[in-house]
This record gives structure tokens, sequence and C-alpha cells, in this order.
RNA sequence: GCCGGGGUGACAGAGCGGCUAAUGUGACCGACUGCAGAUCGGUUUCCAGAGGGUUCGACUCCCUCCCCCGGCACCA
């Protein structure tokens, strides 16, 4: 099936159709290192995370490249504040950022691109863009660029350049000629951070980095560009004004994709309001599968509102997966070749892949997929009830792997050794021998002792079963 | 003011021009059961912000209004 990606550019739902046969380029803004590592990052990474695996799995071939702005006004802020040196800094939050991702599951980026390893290329193209009349020397030393001059300045964020209110959050800085020029390059003040350029010592502006990292790894034109919706305007507009302008190939980047805010309690998430949820604190309160199952069960598109009674929700849904994960897992393990189940199990796993494709298919929607994984949830606990085969079981628990991987939860249920399971078989049946002699309290001693060590055990009509949890 | 996204049942949140408005959570009832847990079935919800229009028919398309969220020039 087709995919169809919401492209911010047309605002339109658009067939996903790569520049050149399967490769896909892919680039995410990704973060400035001056801080703990937050929700509305998860959110953001998770997202296209999930976007790198479903076009992997759609056969694609992925390279997932990421920014990291390790040079940038808040760092400096951050070595005035602590008196430590901008490069330490970066290393601390960019490693801490590096963690809480891996604990999350965002495996899929090919390459961290650091802002400071491509000052030539910076350099370059910012003489480029002078050399073409779109840049400008401030007395100061900075470079500016000259808004005015890109005939497409606007046309990603829909604004019309008068109607926008230059100032309305940041002060406008006086060296520009128009207040929409945004800087290129940011001339040394003393004491910060600086390299060498034609202009002097200094520094990139926020937005250059991105073109020249992607020019330098993909060329002039590319396939998807993500990013937070926050960052539509100005940055993503200044990026493809950056690279149209300076190779004058159109359009720039073919999908633009955003993803919605983190919200708490239906304000924005920030430091200053005191509702700031570091991924680190979430992760001291929930397993990271059950946040990265709460992430998946919106839209990417969409905000999401981060409360713990929300999370909460996302912890006893996901369990009602997980548990059957652990159903099929440990039932097929003793389960015959064949059984009644079998023939509404195997449609409902042929069905449950094909509705999961559509949905996924359908510009990511994961709130969709998850509900297909819950209507193919309840079809296998049926199918278990009534009596599910080995090989038919087996189907389900690979077609989990695969809605598994694509989301990035469901790791598969620790496999034990088979003596161990061996061992389990035979306490299991000594309790039924326990309780068919009403010995209950034998019965309740070996299932407390076995749920202690992180065994489940469930009896049913159609006798006792275990899992592990 | 301008641009973008929204307003759906107790809550969260999808899809779709027309079968009982998905899915989950919560609550309640039932089945199963020594107890527990898990699971299954059922109920909890039908004119979807307000008002018009198009249509045989709209929650779904169009218009107006109200409200919420994001952006408006270095926030993922």
């Amino acid at each position: 099936m087709a995919i169809q990606v919401y492209n911010s550019l047309s605002r339109r739902k658009e067939e996903f159709v790569p520049l050149q046969g399967n490769r896909v380029s892919m680039f995410v803004c990704g973060l400035t290192p001056q801080d703990e590592t937050h929700m509305g990052h998860a959110k953001t990474y998770v997202g296209f995370d999930v976007v790198a695996r479903f076009l992997h799995h759609k056969g694609y071939h992925v390279f997932y490249l990421q920014n990291v702005t390790d040079i940038e006004d808040r760092i400096i802020d951050k070595m005035r504040s602590t008196g430590r040196g901008w490069k330490d800094i970066v290393n601390q939050y960019f490693g801490e950022y590096l963690e809480v991702m891996s604990a999350l599951g965002c495996t899929s980026v090919d390459v961290y691109a650091f802002a400071t390893d491509y000052i030539p290329e910076i350099v370059e193209q910012i003489q480029g863009l002078m050399e073409k009349g779109h840049a400008y020397l401030a007395d100061d030393g900075s470079v500016y660029y000259d808004t005015t001059t890109f005939s497409g300045w606007g046309r990603l964020s829909g604004q019309k350049v008068e109607a926008l209110r230059p100032g309305a959050r940041v002060a406008v800085e006086e060296r520009k000629r128009h207040p929409g020029d945004f800087v290129l390059w940011r001339a040394q003040k003393p004491g910060e951070p600086a390299w060498d350029s034609p202009w002097g010592k200094g520094r990139p502006g926020w937005h250059i980095e991105d073109t020249a990292i992607t020019i330098r790894h993909f060329g002039p034109q590319y396939d998807l560009h993500g990013g937070a919706t926050e960052l539509l305007f100005p940055h993503h507009e200044a990026e493809i004004a950056q690279a149209e302008a300076y190779t004058g190939v159109t359009p720039f980047v073919k999908y633009w994709m955003h993803t919605g805010m983190v919200m708490v309690k239906g304000e924005e998430m920030h430091k200053s309001l005191g509702n700031f949820w570091p991924v680190k604190a979430a992760l001291k309160l929930y397993e990271p599968e059950v946040i990265r199952f709460f992430l998946v069960n919106v839209q990417y598109r969409g905000p999401i509102d981060f409360t713990p009674d929300l999370l909460d929700e996302a912890k006893r849904s996901y369990e009602r997966l997980r548990e059957t994960v652990r159903s099929v897992d440990a039932e097929r393990r003793r389960a015959p070749e064949s059984g009644k189940g079998d023939r509404t199990l195997k449609a409902a796993t042929t069905k449950a892949l094909d509705d999961f494709d559509v949905a996924m298919s359908d510009d990511f929607n994961t709130r969709e997929a998850v509900a297909v994984l819950f209507d193919y949830s309840r079809a296998v606990n049926k199918a278990i009830d009534s009596g599910a085969g080995r090989t038919a079981l087996d189907e389900a628990m690979r077609a989990f792997g695969t809605f598994g991987e694509i989301l990035g939860i469901l790791a598969p249920p620790a496999v034990g050794a088979d003596t161990i399971d061996r061992l389990l078989d035979l306490i299991v049946a000594l309790r039924e021998d326990a309780r068919k002699r009403k010995d209950f309290a034998a019965a309740d001693r070996i299932r407390d002792a076995l749920g202690a060590v992180g065994v489940v055990l469930e009896d049913t009509r159609d006798g006792v079963r275990w899992k592990r949890r």
C-alpha cells in the first residue's frame, strides 16, 4: 500500500515517492544540548523514529540524519551561569539525550551531525549567499540574510511578510536591514567561543547549520524534513531560503513533516511554568515502553497532554497488549500442532497485518494502528480460549513482533533456558496436585513464590498456565 | 490582527457522505473461578461547539460565528 504523508508545504496528504528509487534521505532538527531532555523532545524523536522504522519496513533504504546545535545562545548563557566550557556542557547534555533516547528505543538515527564540525561548509554557504546578493555584512562583523531577496519567503508557513509582527516575542536586532532578516554568522563578543571566517571571528547562526549539514550529506535536494511545529516558522522557512537561494534547486525538501507539541494540563510545557517534565523524571515513574506507548498512542501531528492520569491510563492499556503477547508466547510452547481456533486466529492475523499497514500508510497513523492491535489482541485471546495450535500461535507471535518493531514497543518476552521451563512445568504440575487435594494453602504458597520471581500463574478453565512478567 | 491545527460519548481519542460513531481507560452487570489474576460477553454513548447551507442523506462537504492550542522572526 502506498504511503500518504501530510506535507506541511502543500497542507495536504500526498503520496510518498522518494526522489531516487527506494532511497530516502531524512533529516530531523535535533536539539541544543544545554538542559535536560524533556518530554517534548521525546515526542518528536519517538515520532520520527517510528516514521523511519515504518519506511524501513516498507522496503525503503532510509538514511536518517539529525543535527546537534552545539553552539548557540542558550549554551553561551549556560557557560556564563555555570562557568563551564561549551563543549563540556554539550557533552553532558548530549550524553544524557543519547541515554534517554536509547531507553525509549529510538534507534534509527544514522548520523548525528554537530554544527561545529561543519564550519567550512557553513562559511562557504554564507559566502555563496553574499555573492548572490542574498546576504550582507553588518558593521559588527555579523552576516545577515536579506529576506526581501528571496521570493519564496513565507511559502512554507503561509505567511505574508507584511502581516507578520516583528518583535512579537523576540526583540528585533537593530543591525538588520529588515526586521525579518536573520543572522547567518554572529560576530564574536568578548568571552564567547568563536571560529575563524572571512568576516572575522564568530559563530554560525542557528538556521545555517542545518542546510550546511544536509547539503553536504544529501546534496541540494532531499526527501523528508521533520521537526516540531514550533520550528516551522522561522526556522524551516529560513532553511528553505538559504538552501534554495544558494543552490538554485527547488524544492529543497520534498516533504515537510511537523509534530505536535507536548502540553501539560492544556498548557505548553515550560521550565518557567513549573510544569517541566524531563524524560528522566518520567522514567522514574513509568517504564520506558509505557512512555513510548503513550507517545505512539496519538497521531504525531496532534498535541498530547502529559499528565500522570493519562500516563496511568496508558500503562493500563499497554498492559493489556503486553498480556496478550505473554499469553501467546506461553501458549505456543505447550499447544499442540493445531487447534480448533486456528482458522479464526489465522484470519485475524492476516487482517491485523493488513489493517495495521493501512493505518500506518495513512500518514503514519499510529493511533489507528494501536487500535488495530487492540482488536487483534481480543481476537487472539478468544482463539487461545477456544484452543489454538502452535503454528497459528507462532504466526501471531511473528505478527506482534512486526508491530512491535515498527512502533518500538512490545519487546518479546524473555526467553528462559529450556531446563528452567521444564522445572516450571514441574512445579506447576505439583501445584495442580495440591489443588486437586484441596490443599489451597500449599497451592497459594507456590503461586506467591513464583510470583515473587516474576512468573505468573493463571488458572483457566483449560488448566493452569504460567507466563513470565 | 495574520498563518496553521482543533472543538466527538464519564475521560482520552480515531475513521468515514448513509450499516449499531473505532479503540482504550473508568464504572456497572454477567461468564469463568477454592481464592487471586487474566480473559471473554454485555451495559454505560447516538442527532458530535453554535447557527445556516449543499444533499435523497452529514459528525463527515461549504459559509458565518464562538471557544481552545501553536506560530508571528535563535523553543523538539
